[in-house]
DNA sequence: ACAATATCAGTAATGATTTCTATTATCGAA
DNA sequence: TTCGATAATAGAAATCATTACTGATATTGT
């Protein structure tokens, strides 16, 4: 059977994602690793990053515009892109398991949870214009 | 000012789509289209799908796995992604303008609406196993 | 300490998508 | 109906994000 071993960059690259709130690309990871781990390879940061959120540790997002992003907040919430700055921001809501379960009924077959994205213009860039 | 121009091939890409309801990628249309137009190129099939989906007559499907998906149906739907065979289908509720309003409430910037993928396991998997 | 093997760094390869260039098609105006 | 401007094309090359490969290193149970 396949065994995981612990990993000093696997843990690092967990570390660091748990201080950030910005939801940060690979590219971000590797180049913030580097500082503690001069010779880290952008393959192991991105293998790790896929194992992570594999086994549920971080999650993966998929914006649709430019590299996937990483989150370590693995509590139930959304996502907010931003279409200018395209920035990901941390959206709170407590109606995400009635979603899932309104659709259920409407669906033959099992449905685990749903993702969303929802699009705008963040506050920034809001103040911006 | 940039003018759109008519385009054969363009029309044909739209009209392939609004005969599908499987979401099928840049490469399945290229493929398709090449009966009609034998020379058509993967790059003028990619051009005019990105087109197309910024002037909102088609959706761009992002699923995380794979290829981008392209749906000639933009009446508002949601969609499910089954995690066992890939499939990609319409699921129709008619809660969506709730959930956009429903988190504008906890949002500081503007939003103008939201896209969601459900996940789990389809129909037929579900008999196959 | 040793053997088994998961993980690594470094690099090459892949897959999806975009860009480039010279040619062709579209379309309003003459 | 032809002309000129330019949007769109085919084909190929380039880019970007990600994955796979390889020989060396680190981790872990015995």
């Amino acid at each position: 059977m396949r065994t995981l071993k612990h990993s000093r960059q696997r843990e690092a690259i967990k570390e660091f994602l748990m201080t950030r709130t910005d939801h940060p690309t690979a590219d971000i990871v590797y180049d913030n690793l580097r500082n503690e781990f001069p010779n880290i390879s952008l393959g192991t940061v991105y293998r790790n990053l896929a194992l992570l959120s594999e086994i549920g540790e971080i999650q993966k997002l998929t914006t649709g515009t430019g590299a996937d992003r990483f989150d370590g907040n693995i509590n139930p919430h959304y996502h907010f892109i931003c279409k200018e700055c395209h920035c990901v921001q941390d959206l709170k809501m407590d109606t995400m398991d009635a979603l899932t379960e309104e659709a259920s009924k409407h669906f033959d077959g099992k449905l685990d949870g749903h993702l969303a994205y929802f699009y705008g213009t963040c506050g920034d860039c809001i103040k911006k214009s």
